[in-house]
RNA sequence: GCUAGAAUAGCUCAGCCGGUAGAGCACUUCACUCGUAAUGAAGGGGUCGUCAGUUCGAAUCUGAUUUCUAGCUCCA
């Protein structure tokens, strides 16, 4: 056989080989650093034996398709650490994940005395340099091995196996683990890991199964790349929305209010409002939408029509729910649809009239389980900018088009159009309960949706059980510093909530025709918006989202009448500016300004006064030098009206 | 909702084998009136998240509760 390697050149074996041995005689320096063998572009152990031709990379400890390997070898480790110490422990699963690995065990919770105890054991392990071996055995003596090993949940796993299943285990020199690998050679060369965190974990991810206790821990080829990693996990602490927008001042909670009620301060308020109007003006200006205002709250009729009584009552904020005295029962709307289709329903709409696009910046009220709660991202009550489009199934394809190009345009305004991903979010087809509308309701819809986003170009990926109950949804996604993904912004269709409301227009030929409607927000809920900002910029905004753009520092009292003057300058053309007017030394000042992330601070004295001048320093270039107050303020109305997003300089 | 951890001054935290609280920064006042990262001095500020219990005595021990954090579950 011939086997055609990473550089081009080829080595023939007469008979077959693993990857191991192949490594090996290549160079023994090579076989040292292989973690794993990448055949025909699949990663596979380097035990995988190969027996024809095929083109061969040996992936080693420098690659990061390495890293799978190592971390999942490191779960192994630390899962015979957990069998040592707690013999008692029943092993599940340990896969390698992003940044790391997980492995969950049933045993007590583990305190972060116990993992440092962990790791200690692992890092025995580990210098004992096992040699880790792969060996395969038939269904039934695979069950019988892992129940005289008393590991029920491995006996569960494999019985879970399609029949046909090659049932592979991995010893290392006692310790053997029911895994399908890729695996390192040996334990020693886990040269760099950590143990992260503990947590509670359901077996399988259901509520109703198991209590495990999951450990997280990462691993890397060098110690470097480690403490690297560890830093980046501190530095996104720094960023975290939570703790950077309430030091920055522009959010709180407070126990007596409530969970997940976050109250905005002016500064906050400032920006909400900064996003809220730009995007309304945009809206209705550029975009042909309507603007409706509509109850907070209905009676439990209106969402026994829209479905959201059965399929969303405890998410609802209900009222008067035991009311003896014949109240009304009542709920906060958790979202805006039917009362827009009552709208649209006021006037008889014909076939010309369609697209009808109502927006509304819609305030929310959705009764999270209490753990859910984080921040400004997981709230109860929050707004967006919602809009429900009626209109003709011709137009729908243009239509979303419009929808994604929106959503498009207000992330790349934003600057955070990098950040996102999109999703096609589909319904459970093994919890058809929970969806409305049949197999074939939901084939054609979740169809339509990817024809569009193949059409636009669109990179996604596709979901199970992420739909609407009524339709399957486009979802803008967004990871928080922690890796946590939210959908930022979701454009939904929905072809069968008109029929239940008895929504119609008037087509071409004078009969009663069915819309569609589209389910879509533009700049999302305001709440994760200010979040994602926070998160992405650390605080330091574009100056047209700041709600402090320019703080104007005296040289001493003497000068505070002239910066009154330079303040209503600014004002006058609508910008935010405030006037540190204390008596302290310029420098403290200057420092202050910019701990507060401003975008420009401008310093008045002397010969500022005189000539109708400011000293203008800031964010993105330092020190700017004196300018003619009218062209600062020319300078500032311009970034503020064009949205810039300008680079920051390194300090 | 579940598991674990946490809650002390505006912020960051110390105190904790039980004897009713401390630091730095911030704030106020006075002096200083200053040119691109911290002027000096003095002062005010906390029923130690809340409610119970144990105790002669609780920030410290116990229980409950609220809020926060991580993860799980959930996210129409």
């Amino acid at each position: 056989m011939k086997i055609m390697l990473k550089d081009g050149s080829f080595k023939e074996y007469s008979e077959a080989k693993s990857v191991y041995e192949i490594a090996l005689d290549i160079s023994e320096g090579l076989a040292r650093m292989a973690c794993a063998g990448e055949v025909d572009g699949k990663v596979v152990d380097l035990r995988t034996v190969i027996d024809k031709d095929v083109t061969l990379n040996i992936i080693t400890a420098n690659d990061p398709a390495a890293l799978p390997v190592i971390r999942h070898t490191t779960s192994h480790v630390l899962a015979e650490a957990v069998k040592r110490l707690r013999p008692d422990a029943k092993v599940t699963i340990g896969p390698s994940i992003e940044d790391g690995f997980y492995y969950d065990f049933l045993t007590d919770p583990f305190s972060r005395e116990d993992l440092d105890a962990l790791e200690a054991e692992m890092k025995k392990i580990i210098k004992e340099g096992k040699e880790i071996s792969r060996f395969t055995l038939p269904r039934e003596e695979a069950i019988k091995f892992m129940e005289e090993k008393g590991e029920p949940f491995k006996v569960e796993l494999i019985k879970d196996l399609p029949e046909d299943a090659e049932i592979s285990f991995y010893d290392q020199g006692g310790f053997t683990d029911l895994c399908a690998g890729p695996h390192l050679m040996s334990t020693k060369n886990i040269k760099a890991f950590k143990l992260i965190s503990s947590s509670m974990a359901y077996w399988r991810g259901k509520s109703d199964r198991e209590k495990l206790q999951r450990i997280y821990g990462t691993a890397f080829n060098k110690k470097e790349e480690l403490e690297a990693h560890l830093q980046k996990l501190e530095d996104a602490k720094m960023r975290d929305h939570n703790k950077l927008g309430r030091e920055m001042g522009l959010f709180l909670t407070a126990d007596v209010i409530g969970q997940g009620l976050p109250l905005f301060t002016p500064k906050g308020t400032k920006m909400i409002m900064k996003l809220q109007r730009w995007i309304e003006d945009l809206e209705d200006n550029e975009w042909g939408y309507v603007r409706t205002r509509t109850p907070l709250m209905a009676k439990s009729d209106l969402y026994k029509i829209s479905g959201h009584w059965d399929h969303y009552m405890d998410g609802m904020f209900i009222l008067n729910k035991d009311a003896e005295d014949g109240k009304e029962v009542m709920a906060l709307r958790p979202m805006t649809c039917p009362f827009q289709y009552y709208v649209y329903m006021n006037e008889q709409k014909s076939y010309r009239d369609l697209p009808y696009r109502m927006s509304e910046t819609s305030t929310l009220f959705r009764n999270e389980d209490s753990g859910e709660m984080h921040g400004l991202t997981r709230v109860r009550q929050f707004t967006i900018t919602e809009a429900h489009i009626v209109l003709t199934p011709e137009q729908a394809e243009e239509e979303l088009t419009r929808c994604v190009d929106l959503a498009h345009f207000v992330m790349k305004t934003l600057g955070i159009n990098g950040d996102v991903t999109y999703r096609l979010s589909k319904w459970d087809p093994n919890n058809k309960a929970k969806y409305e509308g049949d197999e074939n309701y939901w084939n054609s819809t979740q169809q339509y949706l990817r024809d569009v986003m193949n059409k636009n170009g669109i990179v996604f990926t596709e979901e199970d059980g992420e739909a609407a109950f009524y339709g399957p949804k486009i979802d803008i996604q967004a990871k928080n510093v922690y890796g946590k993904e939210d959908t930022m912004v979701t454009i939904q269709l929905d072809c069968s909530a008109a029929a239940k409301f008895g929504m119609y227009y008037i087509d071409e030929q004078g009969n009663k025709a069915t819309p569609w409607i589209i389910h879509r927000t533009s700049m999302g809920c305001y709440e994760r918006t200010l979040a994602w900002l926070i998160e992405h910029y650390a605080g330091k905004f574009p100056t047209w989202l700041c709600p402090e753009q320019v703080r104007i520092l005296t040289i001493s009292e003497k000068y505070n009448e002239y910066a009154e003057k330079v303040k209503a300058e600014l004002k006058k053309a609508g910008v935010d500016v405030t006037v540190d007017k204390r008596s302290e030394k310029i420098g403290y000042k200057i420092r202050e300004a910019r701990l507060a992330k401003l975008p420009y601070w401008v310093i008045v004295g002397e010969q500022e006064q005189a000539e109708n001048l400011v000293s203008v320093s800031s964010r993105f270039a330092g020190n700017e030098g004196q300018k003619p107050v009218a062209d600062f303020v020319a300078q500032i109305v311009d970034e503020i009206k064009n949205k810039t997003i300008r680079e920051e300089v390194n300090e």
